[in-house]
DNA sequence: TGTACATCAGTGAACGCGCGTTCACTGATGTAC
DNA sequence: TGTACATCAGTGAACGCGCGTTCACTGATGTAC
């Protein structure tokens, strides 16, 4: 009957985690668990050990929960920089839709042990950014993006859910998505002619811009110049 | 008598700090406060009506240090990309020296109203940016701005707080912010030779890495024009 | 200035509650011979 | 196959505790006439 120990133990976490969606961490009581469950204290005492037990399997519950989200919307694409963002946005996502989860998860109270599955969504994390560095896509060390990044998206996520749900406003997010892997990235190669009319383009403008000292060159000379920046960026 | 009142409703806040500091939230009882303070829990009710109005005066008491260290520390230079770099690392400094008090305030569980000091702190982000727009040196309007520091901010401090001290490394921070205002400021305003060289030794440096399609001017003209880039970047 | 009254901070004691946890026990299931 | 024993999930009931909060009351201070 092992098979019926384990169902009647996840169908446990299910209810604390009803109870944790529903009334936040401090609705998460020993006993509530138990009557919600229909099952007797000592009966859940068996089972977790004790409270820290509980909340401990409640967050790697959580962290299941994540990380199964992850696996199915995150196939990996040719473009590992993509492929940040998307991670960051489900993140966020996920965050927002299991606030009480997200800060059993990330708040930085730990109420209960670190469970493994805390360490595989890191590694996660850890894995897009090797990617991203394996493409030649990563400006920084993988050690050091990961901390950045990690920072930047639970700095994001929390201060999104503690602003009231019609107030919020996603865009700040995506903004600092934006930033934060737009600084850690490179881009992907251009070709080469696209980034010379560019070049030839913001050296024209610089020349126009020229108000006070003279340019180096003579009146002629510039002029062929810029006839032929405007043909290089054509 | 009005002097002994809030004296001694100081003295109660500070017995109460002391409490957080060293025990988290969770030692922040009512019972508690008033044993440790040496009065009864009636007159502690007297003073605060309930635990949500010790715990709104607690955070009120934790945004009126953070802001007395930060009027202190931060007299306005003549740069207010600086100022904002300083600014980062004091809010930063503050929350690794209170962690507990920092969780009370801006961890996203608000077991109290939130205090008028709140919004001052807040105003103190917003000012800092507001002097940095006026002088030219945001890219995005204020109040993106705003948003976008305060949860990367928060976000690293949370982090470094998870952190055990002995593995804290400042770092993360210092990179987030430097991605994050240097991404949202432009740089101080440079000569305009200093321009034009670099984009003059830009272009030229585009030429060079040309492999694929020729470009779009003959060898001759080519040659001539990065002649004259050279001393364009002199 | 003196008396009578109102105000109010604070006391001592207790309220009821939900909490985490444990005790002694039961009944079902599995194992050994 | 049948009996005897061990294992173990679960029950019913209770433990003691700290919590937020409130009640009835005291004594000091301020105010009015």
């Amino acid at each position: 009957m092992d098979e019926g120990k384990h169902a009647a133990r996840y169908r446990v976490l299910q209810v604390a985690a009803e109870l944790l969606e529903e009334g936040g961490s401090e609705a998460v009581s020993t006993r509530a668990v138990a009557t919600a469950a229909g099952i007797t204290a000592p009966a859940l005492y068996r089972m977790f050990g004790d409270k820290d037990g509980l909340l401990a399997e409640l967050a790697a519950h959580g962290f299941e929960m994540y990380l199964a989200e992850k696996h199915e919307a995150l196939s990996r694409s040719e473009d590992p920089v993509a492929d940040l963002h998307r991670g960051w946005d489900l993140h966020v996502d996920f965050g927002l839709r299991h606030p009480a989860f997200y800060m059993l998860m990330y708040g930085t109270t730990r109420p209960g042990r670190r469970p493994p599955a805390a360490d595989e969504a890191h590694a996660l994390l850890v894995s897009l950014l090797d990617r991203a560095a394996a493409d030649g896509r990563l400006r920084v060390p993988v050690e050091e993006a990961t901390h950045v990044v990690h920072a930047a998206t639970t700095g994001a996520t929390l201060a999104l859910i503690g602003e009231a749900a019609p107030r919020r406003n996603l865009s700040t997010s995506t903004r600092l998505r934006n930033i934060v892997i737009g600084s850690i990235t490179t881009d992907p190669p251009v070709a080469t002619g696209t980034d010379l009319a560019s070049r030839a383009l913001a050296l024209d403008a610089a020349l126009t811009d020229e108000d006070g000292a003279a340019p180096p060159l003579r009146a002629t000379e510039t002029a062929l110049l810029r006839d032929w920046l405007r043909r290089l960026a054509e």
